[in-house]
DNA sequence: CACAAATTATTGGTGCACCAATAATTTGTG
DNA sequence: CACAAATTATTGGTGCACCAATAATTTGTG
């Protein structure tokens, strides 16, 4: 590998960097991340779900989520309720203002993901899914 | 967008960030990180170079590069050197370590090039890459 | 030439991400 | 049933990434 910039990893991080970016300005307007958008997401999809699932769901660390979570309750979006069940489960409910957002938000991230692949046909961006799923389970160990 | 997992950026956000960890886990043999590597990268092309320089090139902020080399300071990789022509300016060589490590280092990271596009021919990364790319240039404003 | 503007690197603050360890609780096996 | 093993969430530590502000220095314009 002659130069960085030929390295596939990295053109991958870098691309991967800029559509973050464009996510995260939009979604600065309503004070939250698109990390945070997708946790949210999975709530509007159904609500009173465990930390672990979510983060499982995400493929994220369960100690990542835990911070995560902590803003978002800050900013008043969600709020965790004892499983009256099992009392080591914590459940993840969102608030009035929570789902009020569902609707703004997934308007503001369906405008960024059209701006992001702006350009491409449909069967280019069926293309491209398909080689990332690959990639990604490529992988897996 | 019904799913999360429909997202495309969610999709290649993820897809990076397995690659990625495939990166972290071999580099970290030789106690590096992947951003780090792509630091040492630029200086074995060219040494003496500024931070500034180096941070334009990785598409990294200045502030995030500061750490970065603090580290690899510390790891007796690199170090700064004042120019003397204009005293704002630290320019970065490699030590005698960090030279050493340029092949085995290169070595490492074209394995896990190759095992991260392991079961695409020629002609898919190709497209791959162009889709990257044209992906990346989209999103600059 | 003086002094505003630009350049360079850093600092301080925020927000992910990981791993390893811990605490509280529940499950499951002898 | 007792108690080891498993599960859940969190804490503490490390390492990027950003932005805004700052300090030191150099450049360039009136």
């Amino acid at each position: 590998m002659e130069k960085i910039e030929d390295c596939f990893c990295f053109l991958l991080g870098k691309t991967f960097h800029k559509v973050s970016q464009k996510g995260k300005e939009r979604l600065s307007n309503f004070g939250i991340t698109p990390v945070q958008f997708t946790i949210l997401h999975l709530l509007w999809e159904k609500e009173g779900q465990k930390s672990i699932d979510i983060a499982k769901r995400l493929h994220l660390d369960g100690s990542t989520i835990t911070p995560i979570l902590d803003r978002l309750v800050q900013n008043g979006l969600i709020e965790r309720r004892h499983d009256p069940k099992d009392r080591r489960i914590n459940l993840i409910y969102l608030t009035e203002k929570g789902k009020e957002l569902e609707t703004p938000l997934n308007n503001t991230m369906d405008e960024v993901n059209h701006s992001v692949i702006e350009g491409f046909d449909e069967e280019e961006i069926k293309v491209f899914k398909k080689m990332l799923t690959k990639l990604g389970l490529n992988q897996e160990n």
